[in-house]
RNA sequence: GGGAGCAUAGCUCAGCUGGGAGAGCACUUGCCUUACAAGCAAGGGGUCACAGGUUCGAGCCCUGUUGUUCCCACCA
């Protein structure tokens, strides 16, 4: 048999076990028509750097269900991939050019995109190496990238489909820009953040000289593109001025003072200057009243030649001027300090300005229908359910999606624009020529499209879509999304009405969502505060189990978790613990196969019936997703049933004179050991399956052993109840023992008062072996003296040891005294529960029915207690 | 403005469909008991935020309150 190290060492294990993973294939799936299919698509991590915990947390989840399900005996498929990140990785690659002092524009689109692969090829390939480190067991082969052959003619089959069904649009409309990413965003990329600002009051004089309107702004310099000023139509107090003209201070402009609904009379002056260029609400006010769109700020969030002499100033620097030169112009009337909700780029935090500018939408009207009613309806589930609702919400509100992002680095947009008749191509394939007018004078459109827009296709363009593949008719639609609740807008809602109108399928049954990772202080982690743990170091330190197990137990789903290294501890340790256990039945092992013996003991059949109970529970949990409930059975089934109690319970079998008897408890320590192996190894992978390579096992690996399941043969309520009895015998016990500081070599004799005596004899070895006892006597009538005995009480049994020199008869007075007054307690409220007519007429069968045996045990207890006190007269 | 989460032991958190409050860490005491001191055994510690309600029975369900976190929303 081979000898284990002491203690576990993850760091020569894990490398040569995931290889020898890797070796037999085991991670690749099959199409198999007699298995079930099971299909977990990865959410491609951003080629941006290096995995964090957030990714530590997707990847474990995911490893477990999928680990699970194919010992299950499903057809297991896990597709990894990586996300080009379109802004997130062109940032990335700009920002190392700059150390060289380059800007992209320096390189120009080709050469700068060179570079771009050149970092995609290095993370990417760093990124796979870090999953592999955390065991994931991934399909490699399947390994896709949106930017991929495969992707890109997806994405392009999507928007060319699109685009002919008037689903996808170009238009001028006020979009969120970053001046810092030179981009458009989506609205989903835009975060709102509290800031304090003020409220300027600014006078604007009525062009007729007889007075003017006070409006109110928080940002002053977007006044350089007022075109007008509005008042609500039911406000009396401007009904005068309404169809009059006024002037826009320090430009002169006149502009009309138009009445329009959207105004709220209650909110600053009641007057809003009106800037349809720089903000959505003035747009569509002045679509009603056909005023100016004039634009003043360029890209880079600068003023343009619209701003007359503010030209050239950054937008902050303009507040200023502005402001200072309204007050010197005497039009300021007041400043008032007001927060309010600021745009911020989701990538770069800079303040996002809403500004007019021509870009590609998808129009989101006839979309939303049919993903709402996939939820709705069922087909797609969230775990946990509350997240149905945010979802739904989301959907409901939704503006079209501006898709179109000034950057280099992603799918560039198929559309071709002629020069000459100003015809937009847009095709599967690139034109030489304009569909309309067949000039060659035609450019293609330069920008390219939304990350999430190639994102949103992931679950079917992966297995081939849009070929009609036999991967997509075998795993579509997925099984199970796992991701963060920070994506569902962006991501997981796009899936779904994207799955919906090109499969005409949800993309998969159940999302499964799960928090934050923090740190210890409940922070998030990122690099700024700079409280982020390196999963790897985490790794290195405890093992890829240890960590995998830390972020799953004591932790439920959509809850955020706080981060300890401490818990990696604990959970290494546990691993050590499981190492130990393994080690014991491996130097008693004499038997080279894995077979219960036919005849059983008490304790055999207690924890067999014990580990019955724990597949049924665990297969609940897993049908539940309650992964971390599961792991923490698992836990303690290990920890405490099989490590503290039955390792100890089959000592002195093994130690013993009987050979038979030695070895089948040795039969049924490999047998449960080789259970549990297989209970935890979806959660730990590597130290479970270097113990059952080490093990007489069969087959070529545990990762492919069937999950244990609920066996209808090993079911044996009364014997648990019966070894419990032993249990709290032994434990009360050590307790007075304890009590009493006496060392375990002190070994009295012990004498069980029983009317269980039938229990207590199977018992009698494990007395002597855990209640460090010497001679163990059983018999049904107490002993005629128990002068100076030591007396522990249960439920079934009073026990005597002879420890006069110990006993304080006052102080053991005083105890039993006060432990049969707990007792009575105890059963006076047990009887008035019966008493209760309601109770006993109300409550299920099996209620009352526990009720009573309480009571019974509870009056067992009285009476063993009162004959205790008696004898100490 | 709308919606959601959280509030349980000193700390971090579990607690599944309502049926006598749990784990890890920390703490106290005693043990190197031939798998494991990364361990064993025994303990201490909780008005389950507050107030009502439903129920035979509430940490769990309902209503309200307080505190806290987050998401969504075009009030200048």
């Amino acid at each position: 048999m081979k000898q284990l190290p002491k203690v576990y060492d993850p760091q020569a294990t894990e490398k040569r076990i995931y290889q020898m993973w890797l070796d037999g294939g085991w991670f690749a799936a099959h199409r198999d028509p007699s298995k079930k299919p099971f299909t977990i698509v990865m959410p491609p991590p951003n080629v941006t750097g290096q995995l964090h915990m957030g990714h530590a947390m997707d990847c474990t989840l995911q490893d477990i269900l999928i680990r699970y399900k194919r010992m299950k005996g499903y057809a297991a498929l896990w597709l990894p991939g990586v996300d080009h990140a379109g802004i997130a990785t062109q940032i990335k690659v700009e920002e190392e050019l700059r150390k060289e002092g380059l800007t992209r524009y320096d390189l120009g689109r080709e050469k700068f995109l060179e570079k771009v692969w050149d970092w995609k090829q290095k993370y990417g390939d760093r990124i796979v190496m870090q999953q592999r480190t955390l065991g994931s067991s991934c399909d490699w082969d399947r390994h896709r990238f949106t930017m991929d052959e495969g992707c890109s003619n997806a994405v392009r089959t999507v928007f060319v489909n699109l685009y002919k069904k008037g689903l996808i649009y170009r238009g001028s409309r006020i979009i969120n820009w970053c001046p810092h990413c030179t981009t458009a965003l989506s609205d989903a990329e835009v975060e709102y953040v509290d800031k304090p600002g003020h409220l300027w009051h600014i006078r604007y004089p009525l062009s007729d000289g007889s007075g003017y309107v006070v409006v109110a702004t928080t940002r002053p310099e977007t006044m350089l593109g007022d075109t007008g000023v509005a008042v609500n139509p039911n406000d009396e107090r401007y009904k005068d001025i309404v169809g009059k003209t006024c002037i826009l201070p320090l430009v002169g402009r006149e502009m009309p003072i138009v009445a329009d609904e959207y105004v709220d009379m209650e909110f600053g002056t009641g007057c809003v200057k009106m800037t349809p260029a720089h903000d959505p609400n003035d747009f569509e006010v002045g679509l009603r009243h056909n005023l100016e769109v004039i634009r003043v700020l360029d890209d880079n969030g600068c003023v343009n030649a619209e701003g007359g002499r503010y030209e050239g100033l950054d937008r902050y620097e303009a507040r200023k001027q502005i402001v200072a030169d309204l007050e010197a112009g005497g039009w300021l009337v007041k400043i008032e300090d007001h927060a309010h909700n600021v745009g911020t780029c989701y990538r770069c935090h800079s303040d996002v300005e809403p500004i007019i500018s021509a870009q590609w939408f998808v129009k989101m009207a006839p979309l939303v229908g049919p993903a709402i009613d996939a939820v709705t309806s069922g087909r797609t589930k969230f775990v946990p359910a509350r997240f149905t609702k945010n979802y739904i919400n989301w959907m409901e509100g939704l503006h079209d999606w501006c898709i179109s992002r000034q950057l280099w680095w992603g799918h560039q947009i198929p559309v071709w624009y002629c020069a000459d008749c100003g015809h937009m191509t847009c095709s599967m394939e690139d034109p030489t020529e304009c569909e309309e007018c067949h000039s060659r004078n035609i450019e293609r459109d330069p920008d390219v499209l939304d990350t999430w827009f190639s994102s949103a296709l992931w679950p079917f363009e992966t297995l081939g879509w849009p070929e009609k593949t036999e991967d997509l008719d075998y795993f579509y639609l997925t099984d199970v999304l796992v991701t963060g609740y920070d994506i569902i807008t962006f991501w997981v809602s796009r899936m779904i009405f994207s799955g919906c109108e090109h499969t005409g399928q949800t993309p998969f049954h159940t999302v499964l969502i799960h928090g934050l990772v923090r740190d210890d202080k409940g922070r998030k982690m990122s690099k700024s505060l700079g409280n982020g743990i390196d999963p790897l170091e985490m790794v290195e330190q405890f093992g890829a189990d240890a960590l995998r197990m830390n972020m799953i137990t004591g932790n439920s789903p959509g809850n955020d978790m706080r981060f300890y290294v401490e818990r990696c501890e604990a959970m290494r340790n546990f691993a050590n613990k499981l190492w130990n256990a393994s080690r014991f039945v491996m130097m008693n092992l004499t038997v080279e196969t894995n077979r219960l013996p036919d005849r059983l003991e008490l304790e055999d059949r207690w924890i067999l019936s014990k580990l019955n109970g724990l597949c049924r529970e665990i297969s609940d949990n897993f049908d539940k997703y309650e992964l971390g409930v599961a792991a923490g059975k698992i836990y303690d089934f290990i920890w405490d049933t099989f490590c503290d109690w039955y390792i100890e319970l089959t000592k002195p079998r093994l130690n013993g004179e009987d050979a038979d008897a030695a070895v089948r408890a040795q039969q049924v320590l490999l047998y449960v050991l080789t259970e549990i192996l297989k209970l935890l190894h979806p959660f730990m992978p590597f130290i479970t399956e270097e113990i059952y390579q080490a093990l007489p096992h069969e087959g070529d690996a545990l990762m492919v052993q069937a999950y244990p399941e609920y066996r209808e043969d090993h079911c044996w309520p009364e014997d648990e109840a019966a070894f419990e009895m032993i249990m709290n015998a032994v434990r009360a016990v050590r307790s007075r023992r304890a009590e009493m500081n006496v060392p375990p070599s002190k070994k009295p004799t012990l004498t069980i008062v029983t009317a269980r005596g039938d229990v207590f004899e199977q018992g009698r070895v494990y007395l002597s072996k855990l209640a460090y006892a010497g001679a163990v006597e059983i018999t049904d009538a107490a002993p005629a003296d128990t002068q100076g005995m030591v007396s522990a009480v249960t439920d079934d049994a009073r026990l005597y040891m002879p420890m006069a020199e110990l006993v304080d008869l006052d102080k053991e007075r005083e105890r039993i005294g006060k432990e049969l007054e707990k007792a009575r307690d105890n059963l006076k409220r047990i009887e008035g529960k019966l008493a209760n007519e309601k109770f006993v007429a109300n409550a299920p069968a099996a209620v009352v029915e526990a009720e009573r045996e309480r009571a019974a045990k509870a009056r067992t207890l009285i009476e063993n207690l009162e004959t205790s006190l008696a004898a100490l007269r």
